[in-house]
RNA sequence: GUGAUUGUAGCUCAGUUGGUUAGAGCGCCUGAUUGUGGUUCAGGAGGCCGCGGGUUCGAAUCCCGUCUUUCACCCCA
């Protein structure tokens, strides 16, 4: 790092082996078990209307108001998607009929410009999924419980679900005003960011990190008690539908998530080893509207940054899932180099991993690099075994070696 | 946006109160039977000490700025 000028912007980073490999597992089994509960992917692109991120995500969050990369190239104001909801929202709204009962997932970087910090990159990756359709608790069961089959698919111990309500959009007026009432005898005791949230946000204040502000939140009733009896019921049917599927969650009345998108259930997921941003996965039910009606769904996003860092703490790295068992030419001689280009396509076209040196190098030297690489086998040529029409096949792992007919080695490898 | 913190070979890091050609380990290259790896031994290559300015006879070391790293707040995945 002798210099920055090639290193990458602030809060982006490149990927590369051996923690690629890291990734590509993931995104392989994260398509295979959505592809098991019958989703689609789909691909939407990075760049949107700045508007389709205000309406569906509030243009009051911290993530519209001051975290978006946008800029005006043309007539309309664009931005870069910081989340993949409004996005897939967009496209969905765009089927009509079709969009309000689709299940598709996206595994895609996101963009929004913060401090960087552990598990927060500007250029972070979600792997989400959305099902759309009417309010229904076994769905948003469901859509946990596949959530939880994917962490179990990536080797990840250790993780712990919340889970709460937002109750309906007719719940907020009630809830606001009954923890406002709630909380002001105690507005002097509350800190200065919560004295200012108890007007803006007051949900905000019941997951202030501040000891004396909990001490007060836990006096007061929760959110949930302030909402309808169908509200409730709903998180119970939910709770419900998970236990009997065998999914442990937690009731966390003080979890608030905070896009205003949601209703009704929300979760996240939170894992030990993350440190501050201790959240590895977020999710809930929501009523998003782009155009004329609402569309309702549920859905869930899950940070690989975060993930990654849990997974590194259960033993899990990328070398576990580097490519192995391939094979590695050595070529003693000009005419033998050409000689073992040629085999290596051959072996290629048949799907194996075939390394090999391009310049005329000592065997030891070709050794010291067949070893590096990974493989199990190598083949040996030069002069001698081009004129005969052999090659000498070595075991990398016995150390054991033949010479075989030219033919034989095409077979066998 | 606020408050801290970091930056020396490919990697992980030393570098004493500012003083001659900036070091180690690992890795890399070459060699130890001129056709055999992973162990061992010997040799070698590789650093504008993040960048810019300042103080000084002299700066990797002190000061200022800047970029970057890491962490916390905030917010969120």
């Amino acid at each position: 790092m002798a210099s920055n000028e090639f290193q990458p912007l602030q809060g982006m980073s490149d990927i590369q082996a051996p923690e690629i490999y890291l990734w590509r597992m993931m995104e392989e089994r994260a398509r295979a078990v959505f592809t098991s509960y019958g989703y689609d992917e789909l691909r939407t692109p990075v760049l949107e209307k700045l508007s389709v991120f205000q309406r569906s995500l509030g243009d009051t969050t911290d993530v519209v108001k001051k975290e978006m990369y946008s800029f005006k190239p043309s007539k309309h104001e664009l931005a870069m998607r910081p989340e993949g909801t409004a996005g897939t929202m967009r496209h969905l709204a765009g089927r009509g009929e079709e969009g309000l009962s689709a299940r598709v997932f996206y595994i895609a970087p996101m963009f929004r410009y913060e401090r960087p910090q552990a598990g927060r990159k500007r250029q972070f990756h979600q792997v989400g999924v959305e099902a759309t359709g009417e309010p229904n608790p076994l769905a948003d069961a469901e859509t946990i419980a596949m959530q939880k089959s994917l962490l179990d698919a990536w080797g990840l111990t250790g993780s712990k679900i919340q889970i709460s309500t937002r109750g309906e959009p007719s719940d907020r007026k009630p809830v606001a005003d009954g923890l406002r009432a709630a909380l002001q005898p105690h507005l002097n005791d509350l800190c200065a960011d919560c004295q200012r949230r108890i007007d803006e946000n007051v949900l905000r204040v019941i997951d202030c990190k501040n000891e004396g502000c909990q001490t007060i939140v836990d006096q007061i009733p929760s959110a949930i008690e302030f909402m309808s009896e169908a509200s409730r019921t709903y998180l119970d049917q939910v709770i419900q539908t998970l236990e009997t599927m065998g999914v442990e969650v937690t009731v966390n009345p003080k979890l608030i998530r905070g896009l205003d998108y949601y209703v009704h259930t929300v979760w996240e997921i939170s894992h030990s080893a993350l440190g501050a941003q201790d959240a590895l996965a977020g999710g809930g039910r929501y009523e998003i509207a782009l155009g004329r009606k609402a569309i309702p769904g549920v859905g869930f996003a899950i940070g690989f940054e975060r993930a990654i860092m849990a997974l590194e703490a259960c033993g899990i790295s990328g070398e576990q899932f580097a490519p192995v068992n391939g094979v590695w030419l050595v070529s003693l001689g000009e005419t033998a180099l050409v000689e073992n280009m040629k085999l290596a396509a051959e072996l290629r076209a048949k799907g194996i991993r075939c390394g090999m040196e391009l310049e005329t190098k000592s065997m030891k030297a070709q050794m010291r690099k067949a070893n590096r690489s990974g493989a199990t086998k190598v083949i040996i040529r030069g002069d001698d075994e081009i004129e005969k029409g052999t090659a000498i096949v070595k075991n990398m792992v016995e150390g054991s070696q033949e010479e075989l007919n030219f033919e034989e080695v095409i077979r066998n490898a």
